[in-house]
DNA sequence: CAGTAAACGAGACGGTACGTCAAGTCTTACA
DNA sequence: TGTAAGACTTGACGTACCGTCTCGTTTACTG
């Protein structure tokens, strides 16, 4: 999140423990206040933390926010149920249960918002957010592939375009029901959206790029 | 966007032209500035208007962005292409057009996240954004029926939970792929995009809430 | 104190009574923190005014305490003792009044020491402070010379050097026994202070640049 | 300037170039900057020193300058010109010209302004600056009794009296004239001063009490 | 000559105040 | 009554120093 040159070895050393408490402060500060409420000398206060400490560490709101929502998906990961189908079903419900924290849901579109002006945002919130989840459709894939459920990839471009398709369409369609629609993501309905996009690239892989 | 007592006609009327050049003054401001740096001094210094007057038609931020940004998106319309998946690219490319304006991207998914937490906002932009281009969705289907691509509605309920279905995945997919992702979504993406869609679509038909 | 151009006739006119009050919290403030401890944050909560309010009339501490010290000064006067003598003790002993007052005490000097520095401060606090008192040196003369106790002025020129000269006598004398030796400036420090000026002063006359 | 428990007689001594250093670096800060803006962390890194260094030697910025600019006076001496109105004038001109350094201006009245609400810092300026100096006046007046110049001294308080008189109109006038009227106390105006002053001592050995 | 205790540099730390900025309200004169 | 202008209160901003602390390192005296 933040690394200073290995060579300072001298001087008092960053108190590791304040890194944890403003992360988890900030997160709390999302829950209670939300993204446009929260200060930065709040998320201070409740961390024990003078507000220098804070911005010693992180260059303003967007970064630490980016911060502290990334630790959230940290935790998703995919579940072996057996299908590809299943598996997927399962990862795509952890990912709505994320969105469904407030602290979450009020940081995440937030930040979004923000990169869209922000080339160096943007490429934080791939790096900490999105691409570390990219794993998950690897993983899914190639134990698909193992079972004998997928075909093995013949090109790795098309490949790699294919887990970008997938991804974009995943979280947008979660992002959409949860945050636009404000309706949940649950059970019947990642069934439904699941089906819909596991039997849509079943056919793309058969029409790679027909009409 | 705001309404008066149809019983108040004493006094100076509000002056018309306001309302038209506080918004275009926002979307200049967005495309400028960006949401966070924008401020409604300014929005009301580029509209030649004086806060108070902007004050006393909107009630904030969130509220004027949303009709800003709700204009842009009047001009969708759904093209008669010939077929349910060519009229379903041309729309889809025409919501990508607008989402790659600056005024758009800055303010769109910043009024959503403010949504999260104020019922009032998310509801009008359901209203002003979301809603009114569900049209669409559903000007498409009928069209299609009537060209016999696909049958006729059974039953009203699962009916629109459908619509909301697509409405989610497309809307999801190309803002993730536009804000997020930060990639064009173009005539390739949205062709394997839109071919993925139908594919699925056309399956769910046959198995509507299968295992 | 401050000017703002005689055409701005639009907009919500200044509060004048915000400055009364804020130069009467400058001098609490001094009374009860002095100099260094006084923050404007704490004036303006003092005089009930917001900060904004108070650095849109003041550039920053050292004009407002200037402004705040010198309205101590006005209210000195040459009183009519009768005698050349027994006016200037009088006059000495208002000032050595004044600077008794902590308000002066703990501003004075501070802002001398500022304007060490700041030519624009120097001019103010000559301004405000020191020419506005100049008046009683002037008129004690004229009256003495009315009496017959002084001579005509001859020259102009050498004139007011010699104002200058009694000035800085006075001022610094009263100014270090107040405040470097911290010794009261009373009665009968005054009457022996007066009396070597005077006499010095009446030599003076006769030998006016000897060697 | 400080000092330790005789007791300390282990451990790595200060080191006593640092002492220097700082005081060097504090002078040459007040050049750069003046009181207002010189920092304490300023000082240490122009004396290659650290903050913890500078603190364990001085309480504060107060003392700090104190210290600087008293060394400054050090150099005072009386010289022999022959005459008490010759040796005078010599004396005023020296002290003039140490405050026409920018370094004691600087300071000076700061800190003089401070002693204002901190007897103990009242105390080491008398001590550091003032008492140091008083040497001057008593030199001058016995070396002016050997030359028959003055009469000896009758009463040992009264004479007290009279060396602070002088001294607070000696200082007082000079300081005055340097930085408020921000005009050079040069031989002219040393000379008139002095001339003023001599006279009106002289008649105060004819007069002790009277009106 | 090894042990020890203080001084030292570096820099992080909890604070306080800074001076600025925007939000949203209020007050004036004018239309 | 609506409007433009601009003063008003409020509160957060991000920065600068304060004076303290905690490190790892250096340097004299001492046993």
């Amino acid at each position: 999140m933040q690394s200073r040159s290995p060579a300072s070895r001298t001087g008092r050393p960053r108190s590791p423990a304040a890194d944890a408490a403003i992360l988890a402060a900030t997160r709390e500060a999302l829950v209670d206040l939300g993204w446009s409420k929260l200060t930065l000398g709040d998320v201070a206060t409740r961390a024990g933390v003078a507000k220098t400490t804070l911005y010693r560490r992180w260059a303003g709101k967007n970064e630490l926010v980016v911060d502290a929502v990334a630790e959230l998906f940290d935790e998703l990961e995919l579940p072996d149920r057996g299908s590809l189908a299943a598996d997927i079903e399962g990862v795509v419900l952890q990912f709505a249960s994320i969105l469904a924290l407030p602290e979450a849901r009020s940081g995440l579109m937030a930040v979004v918002a923000e990169a869209t002006r922000d080339e160096a945002l943007r490429e934080r919130i791939r790096a900490s957010v999105v691409d570390r989840q990219k794993r998950l459709v690897l993983e899914g894939r190639s134990r698909a592939q193992a079972r004998g459920e997928l075909p093995p990839e013949p090109d790795p471009a098309s490949s790699a375009r294919t887990v970008d398709l997938i991804f974009d369409m995943v979280a947008g369609a979660v992002v959409h029901r949860t945050l636009v629609s404000a309706e949940p993501a649950d059970e019947e309905w990642v069934h439904r959206f699941t089906g819909v996009l596991l039997r849509g690239l079943a056919g793309e892989a058969a029409h790679p790029a027909d009409g």
